[in-house]
DNA sequence: GTCTATAACACGATAGAC
DNA sequence: GTCTATCGTGTTATAGAC
């Protein structure tokens, strides 16, 4: 593990606070003195609060549309697929719980990057509702509405970033285990 | 549908801003603008933003904790309560999609009433968990994690209210049918 | 790289006229 | 019940010293 710059210090104490009290919550008053320093001294590392919320929104999105890329691609039953996109989630978002607060709770806050944010994630939701269509059409699904199976899959892997910080003791390859386990038997034939 | 005094038409705009941007991102001014009048006139209703907040919030939490209690009590099976607790959400989110945003979202800028609704959540959550522990010990239910039967449940009930507005062609009576049988159908021995 | 000081403006809320 | 005017404070961000 790198040691963080001054800069990737001040944007993930900000994900911390954001995800406590939301983007517009805090200020950068609290952000400068949860770092110890005045908030002036903030903008010798950043351009904006604005610009902060852009670098953490848009770096996990790009994440998420990578994977998903990867998965959509591969020559893998369309279960296979849906319990990649599984483990694909948890890994994000232990690797950045903070971050992902921020990616559900305050996208609308985003100001020049909104359209492309919006972009990433509805190029993602197609591609997720494809892999089950397909997974339906090719009875390796139980037939059902696949925008509800989506939206109940997509609700609880979004609602992660709340969970797993509780859970340290589980582990993360397990937890994504008992999860597709969970989400996915109930769709399986 | 009775009429709605002005006071309870503040409240319901509030909740339906509060949703697009969040609490903390609307000012009086967006609130008055939006009902035609200004700022100021606001306080001839209502005490302060605040108690605009509490108001949404509290309301809805102690609807679920009324409905909880009566599925608790009843005398069917845990499988039958847990449809149960679907439809709660179903009803309470269709009759009130925008104050389910703040409840969701908002909760941690209560002042007064935090502790309040602290209790509230943490009851509901307990009571959610007994139902799914006796499913399990009677075997109505699969042995698995009950805390991530009921994470993943909970999502995406907490979910809902982005989806409802979308689907206002579905049955609300269909959906709560569907989403059942999607969260149940995999838990169900 | 951090500080003090401050610009320029937005915020919730109140007073008092109509 | 709504208005105009305003108070007191908080907000992001900049200028310039050290």
């Amino acid at each position: 593990m790198r040691q963080e710059t001054r800069k990737e210090e001040i944007i993930s104490t900000a994900a911390k606070l954001f995800k406590e009290k939301g983007y517009s919550a805090v200020t950068m008053r609290d952000l400068a003195s949860a770092l110890g320093i005045k908030a002036a001294s903030l903008y010798n590392h950043i351009n904006s609060k604005q610009d902060i919320l852009k670098s953490i929104i848009i770096a996990i999105a790009e994440k998420f549309t990578e994977g998903m890329q990867s998965i959509s691609d591969s020559d893998i039953s369309n279960i296979s697929k849906l319990e990649s996109i599984v483990a694909l989630h948890v890994q994000i978002t232990a690797n950045n719980t903070n971050g992902m607060a921020s990616l559900n709770n305050d996208w609308m806050h985003l100001e020049d990057q909104l359209e492309y944010y919006l972009k990433l994630r509805n190029d993602y939701e197609n591609k997720f509702l494809d892999i089950i269509r397909e997974g339906i059409s090719k009875s390796e699904i139980r037939q059902s509405n696949p925008e509800v199976i989506m939206f109940s899959m997509l609700s609880t892997l979004r609602s992660l970033y709340l969970w797993i910080p509780k859970k340290e003791d589980l582990n993360i390859n397990e937890l994504a285990l008992s999860l597709s386990d969970t989400l996915i038997n109930g769709i399986n034939t």
